[in-house]
DNA sequence: ACGAACGGGACCTCCCGTTTAT
DNA sequence: ATAAACGGGAGGTCCCGTTCGT
């Protein structure tokens, strides 16, 4: 989808290599970054050769934007799937972020879309080709809360895109914050602090629906933790 | 002595020099991050030379931290100081984001804290130095919030060190996405888009106290805007 | 693989262009030593591009410590080759001296080693890998006269290791000034006072054996000049 | 004597700061070579400012020559002094060495000298400034030597320029040798190792004599030691 | 004599994307 | 395709000797 990529191999195994290279260099990518990571390493970490891995790739620009395009596809299914079969769309919004955060700590590589994306924006040239995935994904999130409103499940005055782009501007940031104080347990205090941001979201406009068919007025337990390992 | 322990300027000027160039250094730094940000480009940005940097920073790094150091004090102060005098814990903490709102839009390089954090907590050295810009951000919200919760203002319930660390990362993640998607009024909806998140503080947690003395279940329009510029 | 793990050329081509290298920078290094030795002469001085030594060599430390890797076992091979077939190991260490004059004189970079070490050995973390040349001479040396000792040619009493470090270190201190007071002639003077350092231990510890066959009272006029030139 | 210096200051105060500056660029010196020094670094440790110090001395080549030149001198007094009073000037040379080392034992920086004069000597235009000192030193021994010769002391066949250029060299490539092989102990083993040179001396062109009148075939406990420690 | 700032050169390092032989 | 070599640019660091007010 919007691939705007050239040198696409046209035999199997090119495709197959290439789907290779993209996956190896996403891991790569997610650990330094797109200016720290150098274009030995990622061939090394390929273990191929210079020649052929420009075969695939015209540079490493070239090779990030697609890494980013893959990427976002390759986890915004994933999601879809995971909240596939749900009745309402007001508990698929809230099991989205759960639904990541585990994602996530199944493949590190998933997230590092965002981190290449901020990187990737600052050369004029690239912005725009970055902003897709951004885009993407805010309007997959505003679609679910416009259809959790249509179901009268969330209230109305809310502005959908608004809501959908502070969630996921939240997440993002909650995973940069977690790593820049990276420590033992930095997993697992993701986990906690992002189920604070869904009960914020439940509380404040679905009336406490996630604590399990609880009162709207005190959130349950599952939900907003009483003191974190307490 | 010669110029082996510069850092700490003797002369009032040397100290007036060694602020301006760490605040022009700032805005440059928030720009462009630290990578890509040059040491000419930081040079002829302040007009002085290259042997005036050496003189006060040893390294660039050394300067990003100073950076760093500098400006987290300052926008912890000036907010501290646009908080004061309310009443109550709770007020201050829904007014919070508000103000750094409209600081951040007077003074850009004011959060350019969080980018430089983000970019140099990659190399490992530097890491330790680089938490506590951070970790300030989070510990001075916590206490609000703790404040605001003995008070019985928020729910005592939420965690306060989570909640802290959802905010500030929202924000942070907020201001970074704003940025990617850079286009023709973005100060506008990172404004609007950091309302959205503090009403859903406040109707969360606080009975939608923000909303200016009207009854909690109905966000007030000038909390939870409906409809982007509508 | 990619250019991450050069340092081991895979190809015939490969390892003849490394040697090439190494063997070009000693000499270099022999002129001029570590420090003053410029990338940029040795790039030219070998009429390869930058490219070509970062692809051999990580930095100038790491090329330094090569050449002295390999000028060592290339200085050392020559030495033994030279000292091979002789019945006695006290005719070894009589014709040692003179061997690596001539060699030295042939091949200027062959003893380069020792100042490349020298210099070297200031920076701590590679102090341990610049040992092993200078002691490996010592060794060597203590080798031969053990063995001379045991062969009943040289007296008992002097500690071997002593004695090997003394001959290793008058014989450099006598190249570096000879190199210090460097003018026309010097290689000739060179020669001769290493000659006279020979004579001295061939008769303070092995009878004057040195001087084919004379009584040991008077020096032959080949082993102990008397006065140079004459 | 031979100064050659520019900007000797005329009062008194003005001579001994130079002294004091003299001395203290010595010790730095010492420990890292010329090329390593920075001029920050003796600045610093001289407690001083640029401008000061670019008052006594217009450039670092200029202190480190004025270094030589007084670092020269002081040695040859201290050692001329120490050797006073001994009848024969044979047991000057073999009370020579004994006497340096203890020398260079409790004031490092006096042999830095020839360190100094190696990295010097590189600049083609110094090379002439720095030859003196070594020159001294040969000259200095090889006076004695020749005495020593016409007392008949010491065989007359020796070159005694030679001898003497031998003797310098050795001891400075042991010195040399001990600092890259720095280890626990090395001091001794400098120690040890000068009198196994003396003893070489002393048994094949003395007969022995430095053993206290014990007979010339063999080498007195004192003087070979036979094996260290032992 | 001091602190500050100048001013510029040189060097090492790093890496990218290409090209050549084999 | 692989290893080798090209080719060049840019950035950070370092430091030297000078100069300007005070």
């Amino acid at each position: 989808m919007g691939d705007a990529a050239p040198m696409v191999p046209a035999t199997a195994k090119g495709e197959a290599t290439r789907a290779y290279l993209l996956r190896t260099a996403a891991v790569v990518f997610a650990e330094h970054g797109y200016a720290a990571t150098t274009m030995a390493q990622l061939i090394d970490a390929c273990g191929l050769t210079k020649g052929a891995f420009y075969f695939y790739f015209r540079s490493k620009a070239e090779l990030a934007l697609a890494v980013l395009a893959e990427q976002k596809t390759r986890f915004l299914d994933r999601v879809a799937a995971a909240l596939a079969g749900r009745e309402r769309a007001v508990d698929e919004l809230l099991a989205m972020v759960p639904v990541m955060v585990e994602l996530i700590e199944r493949d590190p590589a998933a997230w590092s879309v965002t981190r290449l994306a901020r990187e990737l924006a600052a050369e004029p040239e690239l912005t725009t080709r970055v902003r897709e995935p951004m885009t993407a994904w805010v309007a997959l999130l505003a679609g679910v809360v416009r259809r959790a409103q249509a179901e009268g499940d969330l209230r109305a005055e809310v502005d959908a895109d608004a809501l959908a782009a502070v969630l996921v501007a939240a997440f993002d940031g909650l995973r940069s914050l977690t790593d820049v104080l990276r420590r033992p347990g930095a997993s697992a205090l993701f986990a906690e602090r992002a189920r604070v941001l869904v009960s914020l979201v439940d509380l404040a406009l679905c009336g406490g629906r996630g604590a399990a068919g609880s009162p709207a007025s005190l959130p349950g337990p599952r939900v907003v933790p009483v003191r974190p390992g307490g």
